[in-house]
DNA sequence: TCAGAGATTTAGATTAATCTAAATTAATTA
DNA sequence: TAATTAATTTAGATTAATCTAAATCTCTGA
């Protein structure tokens, strides 16, 4: 049934998935609180499973000192990051449910193990590019397909572009943007910037105005 | 995220599926043994995860006298159940995957834990009433739409039917009838049942003739 | 009816994942 | 650079699910 040398339990593949995301795909070294912060867990049980990630070589690790993924791991978590990513797609798109709706699902469906799944899922919805968040779904061979994204908070006064990512997935702050009317494919415009306070006014799809404060312009990314 | 007062692990689910189809719907008391040999675990652990539901209410048990489910333990199996045969029906309307791919992936998918997912995922298909295997699906309230299906291997001479499920989910046995051409929805007439063995030629579509075993003619469900 | 045989349960261990509290190492700053 | 603080690791326990081996119960057939 379950291949047990490419298997890692559920539990392995959330820390390789916390440690790909807090090493910005493995640019960085990772610190064990890092890990037991967005894992839900203490700093002690971290260093009990990086042992046995690393007995696995999955990771590179060295008391004291942090971590990164190897190759190895890499490939796990981008393999987890697809699953999660098809399946939200697969829950917007298919199910109808709502882009702040689909985390929590997607958090489960991710750890299903089936390489024939996945490939006829994404097939099945057209081998989509991004999630409904506009973060980019690696292709059967891992590879990501970036486009280059801007925050809005970095945007001048009378630049332009399209919402095409959020790197905030909180259902609060996604209904937010929702009610003002900053979903996926929109098109702005920065009006202006509050010196004040950085708050953000922006002109949406050339009609309608909205002023957005600066920790939400942060969190919208845009292609220019 | 999850609701700890209906939840069950991954582990009680499978135990509470097994007691459910053991006890054929909960008709028949369910003993240790059977239960241990469906869930590939020794008696020992049976025994100890008996203790555990019947704590939790799902089952009523009593020491060396088996096992029934209580009503809270068959609206549990029955939802899991309503969520494996769902699944199998989107992998193959939807994924394209053979009748004989589909149950190890939705052995998995049947533990996700999303009502929401389900009811959506049950429109999605368009409430379909039976399963790849013609196995019938419960509701969202967890009844049945039974239709009275019959064993080939029961058929008399000159008796005519339509396929409509089987009893043995085994790949070999799957791949076997579709070889014969005998899948869900075909037409078929005993031909003649041979006294010797049992065995059973039937003509299909009132074109070809196939003879089958007794084995098989048991587990091939027909509606006359 | 009672003696095995077979089924079931108990006792005691093991493994994975977690925890708290204590010990150790690294980093910072006075 | 030495002392303090912060981060990390170790030690020792706990819980869920499992196991083997031994004990106990039930039931059937002579």
């Amino acid at each position: 049934m379950l291949n047990i040398y490419t298997m890692h339990s559920f539990t392995e593949e959330n820390y390789l998935k916390a440690i790909y995301h807090l090493s910005d795909g493995n640019s960085s070294v990772v610190s064990t609180n890092g890990i037991a912060e967005i894992t839900n867990t203490k700093a002690a049980s971290v260093t009990d499973m990086l042992k046995k990630l690393a007995d696995k070589k999955l990771i590179n690790y060295i008391r004291y000192q942090g971590v990164t993924l190897t190759e190895s791991g890499i490939k796990a978590a981008v393999t987890i990051i697809r699953k999660h990513r098809l399946w939200e797609v697969f829950l917007v798109e298919k199910l109808g449910f709502k882009w702040d709706e689909v985390h929590d699902i997607a958090e489960e469906l991710e750890h299903i193990n089936s390489s024939a799944l996945i490939d006829r899922l994404d097939d099945f919805l057209g081998n989509p590019a991004a999630d409904p968040h506009g973060d980019p779904i690696p292709d059967r061979t891992g590879i990501f397909q970036h486009k280059k994204l801007f925050k809005i908070s970095d945007m001048k006064q009378g630049q332009k572009g399209t919402i095409s990512g959020v790197s905030e997935h909180s259902s609060v702050f996604l209904k937010h943007l929702e009610k003002l009317g900053l979903t996926l494919g929109t098109s702005i415009t920065v009006t202006e910037v509050i010196k004040f306070d950085g708050s953000v006014i922006l002109s949406i799809d050339k009609i309608k105005e909205t002023t957005i404060s600066r920790e939400a312009a942060k969190n919208i990314l845009v292609m220019l």
